[in-house]
DNA sequence: CCGTATCCTCGGTGATACTG
DNA sequence: CAGTATCACCGAGGATACGG
């Protein structure tokens, strides 16, 4: 029996159903799911810095992000409602954004994670340049 | 002038160590990096629901994770120092994982986590689901 | 049973150029 | 200033086959 385009494209269909299926119903792939792109929590991190940003102002903090990547991590934490974006209709333009409460309340539990991170860096670190094989 | 594949190789690992460098010294860059891959937390988390597992319960309580990314991901786990390997010499062998306690100890700021996107997780899916443009 | 070895795909990312 | 549009790339991850 041959698989075909078309069946590949159903099978990947399905596939990607049962992976939705998995994260609707498993929250802990839902976070980790939102929590593992590369920007998204440093973001966060820099807009609950200062009340208001400005988009230079981010880009400014995250030398190392490119234009396109800060427009797409914002405006993915826009639509789940981590962070609100106004713009003024002025020449040149302005935009602002910040944390919305929502976004607020994911810093604490944040917190503890980059605490557990600062007091077992190291012995990570060393552990990981110890191991052999 | 010309760019050579040789001084692209250069540019190359000075990105790779500029990056390095950065993730040195900032703290957030660096749980994030260890974070955001698809699996680990996963791994933990499911390590964590039993003293000792072996590889084959592991996999059946991740049925979508591939042998080897399991592998890859234990493996990983282990040279942070959060994850025991004790291999039995038997036929056929045993091999069995286990949290160690820098392992155990990441539970805690995780559960916070795990927490609030209890709390928050359909708000943000409803937030996404209505987001327009 | 618990892996390792290859090969390959695909999507996230960066670079660059352009617009209102 | 704050984006869009386009293209090219790499590397994480999957599929498959084989090994102790």
């Amino acid at each position: 029996m041959e698989i075909t385009i078309a069946d590949k494209e159903v099978l990947m269909s399905e596939e990607k159903i049962v992976n939705d299926i998995i994260e609707g119903i498993c929250p802990i792939r839902n976070i980790i799911a939102s929590i593992s792109d590369k920007w998204s929590l440093l973001v966060i991190y820099t807009l609950s810095q200062n009340p208001k940003m400005r988009f230079g102002e981010i880009h400014k903090s995250i030398p190392d992000i490119s234009q396109r990547m800060l427009t797409v991590t914002l405006r993915s934490l826009e639509a789940g409602g981590l962070v609100s974006r106004q713009v003024f209709p002025e020449v040149p333009p302005r935009v602002e954004y910040q944390l919305t409460d929502l976004g607020y309340s994911l810093l604490d539990p944040l917190r503890g994670l980059v605490n557990w991170a600062l007091n077992n860096m190291e012995v990570i670190q060393e552990s990981r340049k110890n191991y052999q094989q």
